[in-house]
DNA sequence: TCTGGGGTCCTAGGACCC
DNA sequence: TCTGGGGTCCTAGGACCC
């Protein structure tokens, strides 16, 4: 049996958390640069603020009623995120987190002890005591019936922000009410095929033909659909599946011009990526570098270009990464453009079992224990931890050219000792 | 002025093997 | 008249998720 608990409107519940005047006003989060929503309070929703929409298209309403806009703040959702998840932790013997707001838990046999219902009330109980922040829980056989129970409570305020899908019949009442999109995996392009096919709601997809299913669309929609009628097809995984590509990109707060000013942010980019390789313990067998202008200005000149690189030899080494990355980008680079977004992505990635030795260079053992470097690497992030980006590669200078528009940031109220929340 | 960032999985089709 | 059968690997592109 799974249970899902989803924060309810995450980032602009984190935002209200430390900004009590805020409790029943309308708040919104922003993208990065601050171009659009991507997240609502409950009063925004009401106020039909759209997901996603370009923050200059709202700016009427915006004043009218009074909404708050806040930059994003990864700093402080990541580390309520934590939280969240260690105390979601002490209450389920197996946690799966999905997302940055949401996981799943293994709740199977805890009804020999208290009903799903109950456990459920516990659990947002307990998440609002240690972290201060509303959850809805969800219940059921398998995981795509759970997200639709967790999807009824939220959308029912009667149900107390629990719901227990655990019967057949309660399953296909829920289903036949909710549309055929809102079903997890089901997206914008699916949900017009099966519309167009009749079929409109949750109830209609899970009594489909299973082969016709798979014959029109593919084996994903399939196991949906198997999903909803209570056959699991997505199981507990022993361990987490190791990333498979690491992709560090920004656009950039202001255009840049000149080839210094790419060299920077993807310096800057290969850098950060490098770190998150590291954080796994893993190496980059590939490496790829993008750059492009604004796709969204029609009237200005558009070049988007990429280009990769194998590596011979799997690396986690910033400096590595960093000069190949470079020598990538150079060759690519245009004079006479807006360059409004670069990125970094490593490709290929192993664990240090899965290194393979170069043939013509030197012996094995060099190749793999190149101790300078990992202890280099290791004590760069050690700095780095205590202090953001105190060290840095010598082509990362800063403030930066590119730098991102952040107008309306909170403070990382939790994870820096300057910016403490004070109480007065 | 102005439109995010970071991922996963599947499929189709081509190249190639014996 | 008429041209096998069975497979792997890789890539690009599409769909989805939050």
């Amino acid at each position: 049996m799974f249970a899902l608990v989803d924060c309810n409107n995450f980032y602009a519940s984190c935002e209200k958390l430390f900004r009590p005047d805020l409790r029943d006003r309308p708040v919104v989060v922003l993208s990065n640069n601050d171009g659009c929503v991507v997240a609502r309070s409950r009063e925004a929703k009401a106020l039909d603020i759209k997901m996603g929409v370009p923050v200059h298209h709202i700016k009427a309403e915006m004043r009218r009623y009074g909404i708050q806009a806040f930059s994003s703040n990864y700093a402080l959702y990541g580390d309520l995120s934590r939280r969240v998840m260690t105390t979601l932790e002490t209450l389920a013997p197996q946690v799966d987190v999905y997302s940055i707001d949401e996981a799943f838990l293994d709740v199977t046999g805890i009804n020999r002890v208290m009903s799903f219902e109950a456990f459920g009330g516990q659990v947002r109980d307990t998440v609002a005591r240690n972290v201060g922040l509303p959850v809805c829980v969800g219940f059921a056989p398998t995981r795509t019936l759970a997200k639709l129970a967790n999807y009824a409570a939220k959308k029912y305020p009667a149900t107390g922000g629990v719901v227990g899908l655990t019967e057949t019949a309660r399953q296909r009442r829920l289903m036949a009410k909710v549309p055929v999109d809102e079903v997890w995996g089901v997206g914008r392009k699916i949900a017009g095929k099966l519309q167009a096919m009749g079929i409109t709601t949750a109830l209609q997809l899970a009594d489909a033909d299973s082969a016709t299913v798979r014959e029109r669309f593919s084996v994903v929609l399939e196991r949906t659909a198997r999903e909803l009628n209570g056959i699991p097809c997505i199981p507990w995984e022993d361990a987490p599946a190791p990333k498979k590509q690491i992709l560090c990109s920004r656009s950039f707060g202001k255009p840049v011009q000149a080839l210094a000013g790419l060299e920077e942010a993807v310096a800057h980019f290969a850098t950060r990526a490098t770190e998150k390789l590291r954080g796994g313990g893993q190496y980059a067998g590939e490496l790829m570098v993008f750059v492009r202008t604004n796709p969204f200005k029609a009237t200005a000149p558009q070049y988007s270009r990429s280009s990769s690189v194998r590596l011979v030899t799997p690396t986690q080494d910033s400096r590595e990464v960093v000069r190949q990355a470079l020598n990538l980008l150079r060759p690519m680079y245009r004079s006479g453009y807006d360059y409004a977004k670069a990125g970094v992505m490593l490709g290929e990635l192993t664990d240090e079992t899965g290194l393979q030795a170069d043939l013509f260079e030197a012996s094995t053992k060099d190749q793999f224990s190149d101790d300078r470097s990992t202890r280099l690497m290791s004590l760069m992030d050690d700095i780095n931890r205590k202090s953001r980006a105190s060290i840095r590669t010598a082509r990362q200078s800063g403030p930066a050219a590119y730098a991102m528009r952040r107008e309306h940031l909170s403070p990382a109220y939790t994870t820096d000792w300057k910016q403490l929340p004070r109480v007065t």
